[in-house]
Order: structure tokens, then sequence, then C-alpha cells
DNA sequence: ACCTGAACACCGTTCAAGT
DNA sequence: ACCTGAACACCGTTCAAGT
């Protein structure tokens, strides 16, 4: 690994400890130098303001991401119901936001991306290839499966907003979830 | 309106608006001190830290919103079927989050939330009485309202973060929404 | 190419002092 | 009860200077 690819790997990781635990506000270039063990001018010489070393950070933070979340699917076995499947989908990605590190980062990023165009763009993208990603994972499973990725998505990204306000249970909420996809899906 | 009524309103209504313009990475206590036409330490006599007056403001917001969102239902014809009365809700709820200064709003409070306890509060109860009151609206049409408004409310929020990455139209999107709402409705 | 320190205008918060 | 300015430690950014 170049000296490059070394410090801004190490300014990388930092910068997003900091923002996951403490979030936008607490994040400080100076704070980012002094965690990554060099020169605040040193950090500004690989990323020249806190925009570019914010949009760095979010790109790799996205990329990790994707290959968290596309692990997190194979390895299934194959013959599992579509059901099941969304059981299991559901029961993991429907999440109170307060109690994840993943919902804290994601609230400082869409907080981001409606002040820095640069920063939306990636949001965008992150969600299409996911959305074209999981419409892949269905198609086995239904005709229609951008119309279910449509309504799927939209619903646990805004249940990490409001899950713990709403007036049934999350058993409810996948039982209701699975019963309106139901329409959709195939015989096998 | 009593002198302390009167300069809290001022101060609260800059903050709101610096808040929607700039964020708030973009809110400083002097920032709000000079718009408001009063001094620094004035400010503080008010509200006496960042965490006060940002609290104090989205108190307000909240009930300015709750005010806005209860007045667009009432006056619509009461014979309208669900349907329409559905069609006409989400035309207006599903909107891209960047074109719209309350999605803006809501974005930074969200990301506020994760770290101030006293935030995080404040969002749950004004999302616990808007699905009350929404539960009431649909009571007339359907006999498990719960259930309805718990589905349609995360989506609607969600919608806000990422429509504009999904693989179909709003339109598609609104078909999908209503006809997965059926089977809860009543014949009246 | 990589790294440094000094300087600048700004920030939140504290506080002793006024009316 | 309401208002003030000064002081403090911190912030992002710029820049001339080093290797």
């Amino acid at each position: 690994m170049s000296k490059r690819a070394e410090k801004t790997s190490t300014i990388i990781q930092t910068t997003i400890r900091i923002l996951r635990e403490e979030g936008a506000g607490g994040l400080t270039m100076r704070k980012v130098a002094k965690l990554s063990e060099i020169r605040l001018s040193n950090l500004q010489y690989y990323y020249k303001d806190k925009d570019a070393l914010l949009k760095a950070t979010i790109d790799d933070y996205f990329r990790e991401n994707q290959i968290q979340v596309t692990q997190s699917i194979t390895g299934l076995p194959s013959d599992i119901s579509f059901v099941d499947l969304l059981k299991l989908i559901l029961n993991e990605a429907l999440i109170d936001g307060n109690s994840s590190e993943r919902c804290a980062m994601f609230r400082e990023i869409w907080a981001l991306a409606t002040k820095m165009p640069t920063i939306d763009a990636l949001v965008r993208s992150y969600y299409q290839e996911y959305n074209h990603w999981l419409c892949q994972q269905f198609a086995p499973y239904s005709q229609e499966p951008a119309i279910i990725v449509s309504l799927l998505m939209p619903y646990i990204e805004g249940y990490s907003l409001m899950g713990n306000a709403l007036p049934v249970s999350k058993e409810a909420v996948i039982e209701g979830l699975i019963k309106m996809i139901s329409p959709y899906t195939v015989e096998r």
C-alpha cells in the first residue's frame, strides 16, 4: 500500500468514527488530525477542506456498506420461500433508529445531502445500486420485483425514523407488509 | 404580548429561518443574535446555550407544523371515497426531499435527535400525535386504521429520502400503496 | 510530493458588571 | 428581570516556508 493510500485510509477511518460517535457537528478538522496523529496542515494537504473530507468519507462508507449488505443475503438456502426471505430481511432491516450506529450515520448523511449536492449524488447512486441489486434478488420470486422494492425500501428507511412512534408492533407491521406484497408473488 | 414573548418569538423565527436555509451546521448563536437585532449576551439570557435554543425552536416548529397538517385535510367533501382520499394525501405527501424546505428541516431534526435525547423525545411525541390524529381520520373507512397508518407513515418519510432513486414512478407507487391498503378497507 | 507553523476571522460559553 | 462587553479556548482556512 502506498504512503498516500495508507494515510488517507487512517484519515477516513478516523472521520467515520467521529461522525458515528459525535455527528457532523462534532467533527472538526483539528480533531481528525489529532486522532490520525498528523498535523492539521498535513490533513489539509490530503483533503483541502472539510467538504472534501466529508465527501471522501461518505463515499468510502457507502462502499463498505454495500459489501456488508450484499453479504448479508448470500449464503441463504436457495430453496427458501419468498415469504421466509422477506421475513428474514424485514426482521433485520426494521430497526429503531436510535439503537443503531448505522442509522445515526445515515441521518447525518441525509442532513449533509440537503446542503451538499456532491453528497446528494452519492446518496442517490447508492440507493439506486442497492435497489437494482435487490430487484435481482427478488426476480426469481416475482414478475414485478421493481414495484416490490419500491414499496419496501422507503418503508425500511422511514421505519428507522419513526418506527418507535407507530400504533402497532413491529411484528404486525411485518405481517402487513408481507400480506401487501403477496399479490406480486409468483408460485414456483 | 409580553416583552419576553415578543423577543423569544423573533428569536425562534430567526432560528427556524437559518436552520431551513443553512442547516444546523450554519446556525451560530452570533448569527441568530445579529439577525434578531440583539446582543449575543442578550440572546443567551433567553436561551442559555445552543442546545436550549434548538430545543425551543424545534418544539415551536412542530407546533406550527401540526396546525398546517391538520388544516390540510379538513374542508374536504365528507362523502369522498377512501381511495380518493388516499390518492389526495399521497400525492401531496410523497415528495422529493431535495425540493422541499420542510424535508430539509426534518432531516436536520432527525440528525439532531440522535445526539440530543430531549429532541428525540420531541420527534417521537410529534409522530405519535400525528399518527393518532390520522387514525381518527381513517376510522370511518376502516376497522383497522392503526395498521394502515403504520404502513403509510414510515413510507412517506422514507420516500422523502430515496423516492428519487426508485425503479418505478411516483404514480406506480401510489397505485401499489392503494392496492395494498384495499384489504383493510370497509364498504360503506 | 509531502509536511510545517503562524496568522486570520470566526465560534460557544463564562462571567463580572450594569440598569 | 433584563442587558452588556470582555475574555477564553476552540474552530476552518490561507499561506509562505520547509524537505
